[in-house]
DNA sequence: TGTACATCAGTGAACGCGCGTTCACTGATGTAC
DNA sequence: TGTACATCAGTGAACGCGCGTTCACTGATGTAC
């Protein structure tokens, strides 16, 4: 029989999801920094204080949400970069952050936003998120036979320019609305075709 | 004889000046949307009401900041990508970039935080400089001999990467500080010879 | 040059409002026996 | 299974505070004659 939790906590887990459900919709049309604990409570329909059993503050809501939007992205970027050949892998990789954004773009908004945002510790929550992915990514590229030669610098190099372009890519999703994905796609494909080929002639 | 300001304008854009200064130094501690009108004025040491005169309000003011950054950047990008040989306008574009940050961090934390921050008509300020600069960088590109048989839309495409690179780039610095600028200028030069690398071999 | 009037950048009082935080509380859930 | 007590998620009143905006104003600067 699996675990359940109790109906107290259970009911717990249900209200700190529909705050962090809540702030996610409003911050589409701000920033964390100004984002009210009031205006979370009342779209959530629960009293301010009630907040509090949740979060400190709103800077500690952010960095939650910090963790639900990168946390289980890391498994997904894996796959996508295991595949054999550059093109196939370069088509995955932007085919994975088309989805991401149709999927959930106010999560992605909300990274963009705050990356370099006002909220000091939801940056940082954000860079180590990405510099993980950067490590992963560089780890990846190290098992090819391709990056016979290169330097460790060299690669964690390579490795950032394609975790950097995969944030802006999903940017320019998000900004480019539904009608603008092809375009977005093509160019980002283009793209990261123009670093594999610079890759691949490093050490002529 | 050059024309000279009257008192009364010399006065009001001297008052004009010192809330777009103050308000870049708030600035670095938190972002647009929660700035508000009467710190900004508290700071500079005149009444609240006196913002009207010179904006409409606190999004408005974060608009003539975008030019007051941005605004005479275009004639430096187009000296250091006037230089013949990718490795020495690689240099150069990267030293311009390290320049820029050591002399206006401010204005470059601002760019950096709002491009995708919450008040729509500064981002979208930020969007059209952008987006010029990418014109230009295209432009200077299309002239040179290296860019044969290359289409329009695949040099808009390495325009834009280099315009973003820039702008990642800046934001590294930043994050960086003073001691971490060997390093990111190390870690861009070779990410731009990459794309260099690329380009070369594009059409193979 | 001097005078009389117009302009307008900056003032200061006043307003209503929503904010974050505190506190003692309630009542459903959990636990020990 | 039933009872008595403990826990604790969510409540609601209250607070002091700073906000953006309005308005009629002042007095230095500008202009017309």
């Amino acid at each position: 029989m699996s675990h359940t939790l109790g109906i107290r906590q259970a009911q717990k887990q249900k209200t700190r999801q529909a705050l962090l459900d809540a702030a996610l919709q409003l911050l589409e049309e701000q920033s964390l920094s100004s984002l009210g604990l009031r205006e979370v409570t009342r779209a959530v329909g629960v009293a301010p204080t009630a907040f509090y059993r949740h979060f400190r503050d709103t800077a500690d809501l952010g960095v939650a949400l910090v963790e639900e939007a990168l946390g289980s992205l890391h498994a997904m970027i894996g796959e996508a970069l295991a595949e054999s050949g550059d093109g196939v892998r370069i088509d995955r990789t932007v085919a994975l952050i088309s989805d991401l954004v149709r999927t959930s773009p106010a999560h992605v908004r909300f990274i963009a936003r705050e990356r370099h945002g006002g909220v000091q510790p939801v940056r940082e929550a954000i860079g180590e998120q990405l510099r993980r992915f950067a490590d992963e990514v560089a780890a990846a590229f190290a098992d090819e036979p391709e990056s016979a030669g290169w330097s460790e610098a060299d690669l964690r190099m390579l490795a950032s320019a394609y975790v950097d372009h995969m944030v802006m890519t999903a940017s320019n999703f998000l900004e480019a609305g539904p009608e603008g994905e092809e375009q977005v796609s093509s160019v980002a494909r283009r793209q990261l075709r123009l670093v594999s080929l610079g890759r691949r002639h490093w050490l002529d």
